[in-house]
DNA sequence: TGGCCGATATGCT
DNA sequence: GCATATCGGCCAA
């Protein structure tokens, strides 16, 4: 099977958002000359930390369309990469961590930091380390993005959300089990 | 129009 | 472990 037909589609993104937070993990991201394989997720639907409550004028993209790029920016100066979901309801996912598999010098140059492991291990780490661009947002992700399903079974951890301060209850962070490129130590 | 707050990262103790 | 930089989005007024 060529590269090219085994890749995610965009029907990938139609399922429900925990479904799919969970099936981009161990998901290779390859965006220009880098690349790497996803290790940490976390899914948002109406809850009441989600973009679609908090802020609903932007956030509005959640429920509008799935498959697309969702690009938000935070503390006045991180931008963080998301993926919208659900053909019918509300959600995306938010990509929190990437274990680097190529371009690993060009992160380092983008990034300024020496350790692989501290390249892609949080989402506006992973923004700067892919060298992404804000103008990305609205587009389709499968355009933009070369996404390949994982070679084999994934082992799947999950955690509340970080960072949140409503909602802290549901458990809607998936990591990959035994992980070193995690944003934080798996509990 | 002003003020509050945040899906963060970093550096220092 | 904790302080803090830094500013867009949102809403109250």
């Amino acid at each position: 099977m060529t590269q090219a037909a085994n890749r995610l589609d965009q029907e990938f993104f139609a399922a429900d958002t925990l479904q799919v937070a969970k099936g981009l993990l161990g998901v290779t991201l390859i965006y220009g000359d880098c690349a790497g394989i996803i290790v940490e997720t976390e899914a948002y639907k109406d809850d009441p930390a989600s973009h679609f409550v908090t802020r609903p004028n932007k956030g509005a993209m959640l429920a509008e369309n799935y498959g697309h790029i969702y690009i938000y920016k935070i503390y006045g100066m991180h931008h963080c990469l998301n993926f919208t979901t659900e053909k019918q309801g509300v959600g995306a996912v938010l990509i929190r961590a990437l274990e680097p598999t190529a371009g690993v010098e060009r992160m380092r140059q983008r990034r300024g930091v020496a350790r692989v492991v501290d390249l892609a291990n949080g989402p506006a780490k992973l923004f700067v380390a892919l060298g992404l661009d804000p103008a990305l947002h609205g587009r389709r992700a499968t355009e933009v993005f070369t996404l390949l399903p994982p070679a084999g079974p994934v082992e799947i951890g999950f955690s509340s959300r970080i960072g949140i301060s409503r909602a802290t209850h549901l458990p809607w962070r998936f990591y990959v089990r035994g992980s070193r490129f995690l944003s934080r130590r798996e509990p």
